[in-house]
DNA sequence: TCAATTTGACCGAC
DNA sequence: GTCGGTCAAATTGA
């Protein structure tokens, strides 16, 4: 595959490309946090920064599976059924709720699994469900966007794993529609700041409610802990070969692209 | 008071 | 018939 001008690129791809880049350099600037002594202000940095990588990357994954999924994708239960195709006569209760319950089972074609010691992404997530799982440990919580009611179809899953519990198994379904607003307000808050403070920015990081609070014990532990025992960190670590930011000829080699078949998606 | 969470019920898929 | 995903009334908490 030859190399592209960032110009001609697609507007998904540069969004893809976009996030990329922020999450390089959140990931260089938690790289400088871990590099000072441990203080508990840096271990509130390093959480932040963490989020702000695990939200890059959840957009970029978000951006791909829809390029993907416009082929394979079938309709996501959750929202969708605004039409009528629920034909069900719904005889136990047919005066409210007519389509309480409609829904198709998910697709797994259209979604995507991260494994982290925490359920956040930095993204706003209203909770609708819990159910037991059979032969599972923990229950499963379901979570839809807050902003559904703007539209928004984006939801995950989130359970415990069996074999480690201090580890979450998010899987997520569908993308943010919701997402410029979401990118809008953290561009302000990336330039409202000067490049030296990047770090301090006002955003307010919801408190993991549920599960064991990850301390970062050393920087060390959080590399450990918060990213190399993940499949999201195995995928990030396996982006790099793929995608070369030539900053000399403003492009990107995308040699090795095909290697993404992998993941269930492809690029337009 | 209002928004978020909990939880039992509903219902399609298997 | 069972399982899993969603709904929505009830509850909780800020």
């Amino acid at each position: 595959m030859s190399s592209l001008s960032y110009k001609d690129l697609p507007t998904k791809r540069k969004m893809v490309i976009g996030e990329l880049v922020r999450g390089k350099e959140t990931a260089t600037q938690l790289k400088t946090v871990l590099q000072k002594p441990v203080t508990d202000h840096g271990s509130v940095l390093a959480k932040e920064l963490s989020l702000k990588i695990i939200r890059s990357f959840t957009e970029i994954l978000s951006v791909l599976n829809y390029g993907g999924g416009a082929k394979k994708r079938s309709l996501i239960a959750a929202g969708d059924h605004g039409g009528s195709d629920c034909s069900g006569e719904n005889k136990k209760r047919p005066r409210v709720k007519a389509r309480r319950g409609c829904h198709k089972r998910r697709k797994t074609s259209d979604s995507w699994t991260t494994v982290f010691p925490t359920k956040e992404d930095g993204c706003a997530w209203r909770k609708y469900g819990q159910k037991i799982i059979l032969n599972a440990k923990y229950p499963r919580c379901y979570f839809r966007c807050t902003h559904k009611n703007q539209g928004c179809k984006a939801t995950k899953q989130v359970q415990r794993i069996k074999e480690d519990p201090i580890l979450y198994r998010t899987t997520y379904f569908g993308h943010h529609t919701c997402r410029d607003k979401l990118m809008a307000r953290q561009i302000i808050i990336d330039t409202d700041l000067p490049e030296s403070n990047l770090l301090c920015f006002e955003e307010k990081i919801p408190p993991v409610d549920a599960g064991p609070t990850i301390p970062f014990e050393s920087k060390e532990d959080i590399v450990r802990s918060d990213m190399s025992d993940s499949s999201l960190w195995h995928d990030m670590k396996s982006l790099e070969p793929l995608m070369v930011w030539s900053p000399k000829m403003k492009c990107f080699d995308m040699e090795g692209f095909d290697e993404f078949a992998d993941l269930d998606f492809t690029f337009d």
